[in-house]
DNA sequence: CGTTTAGTACTAATTAATTAGTATGCGAAG
DNA sequence: CTTCGCATACTAATTAATTAGTACTAAACG
């Protein structure tokens, strides 16, 4: 079998990026957002948002018209699971090796080090 | 549908770990590697190395008795993309947020930034 | 040489992820 | 009041990921 996906999948988390935007959602909301960027049903938006409210990411009310949803969980915690799981998944738990890979491959800036050491100082 | 994952799944990043810390592999060697780890039958394994094959992650050698496998792509390039996918799906591209998550919940001493920094400043 | 063993190919089943159509109902507009 | 448009619920199809059984083959062993 197939176990569940204890994070965000791909499309799941284009959506809640979305929803993170503001503070209420409809789907005619998401779904217009999301046509920006590719072709998409109305109903396949839709049905992702009534999974994402089954996984507790979205919570649903009902106003007068349309379900209005909000997160259920903030950004920072739902990134912050989604980082953990990576590095625990292919460094085996270890931050270091990844902050390798950044430094090495993803032009960042001495700067962004500098400022990143700084924050790691005073605590 | 479903788009076919651009990176190495779960078990296949599980079973690619095992191959790249030897020269060649067999399905058996690779079997009783994973068995350390969890339950799984020695076709499961059979069948996900053809996959890994077919995607371009293993080369497949006859042998005398089975075939003989090893790495079609250094690790290091592999993780590599997989790090970069992280990246542009999670932070739309932008390593530094990710370095924040790592700094904050991931336990790095200040010497792990120093030793990162300084291998930034000499390149 | 016959039998046990290991390896492969083939088949297939299950579940998650993704996508979207159809039917139905309700409020708004005319 | 009737029609139109939006929203939802239900249904369902497709594909990837994962797991593993069965049958066949060749080699090792006695």
């Amino acid at each position: 079998m197939r176990r569940r996906s204890s994070t965000l999948t791909e499309h799941e988390l284009e959506i809640m990026k979305i929803v993170w935007l503001h503070d209420t959602s409809t789907v005619r909301d998401v779904y217009e957002a999301l046509l920006e960027k590719r072709k998409v049903a109305y109903t396949t938006v839709m049905t992702m948002m009534k999974v994402l409210e089954q996984k507790k990411y979205l919570k649903k009310s009902q106003a007068e018209r349309a379900y209005v949803y909000r997160p259920a969980q903030p950004q920072r915690q739902v990134i912050g699971a989604m980082v953990r799981d990576f590095v625990n998944r292919v460094f085996n738990g270890s931050a270091s090796p990844l902050l390798v890979h950044l430094v090495e491959e993803h032009d960042l800036s001495r700067e962004d080090l500098e400022e990143i050491a700084r924050l790691r100082r005073k605590p």
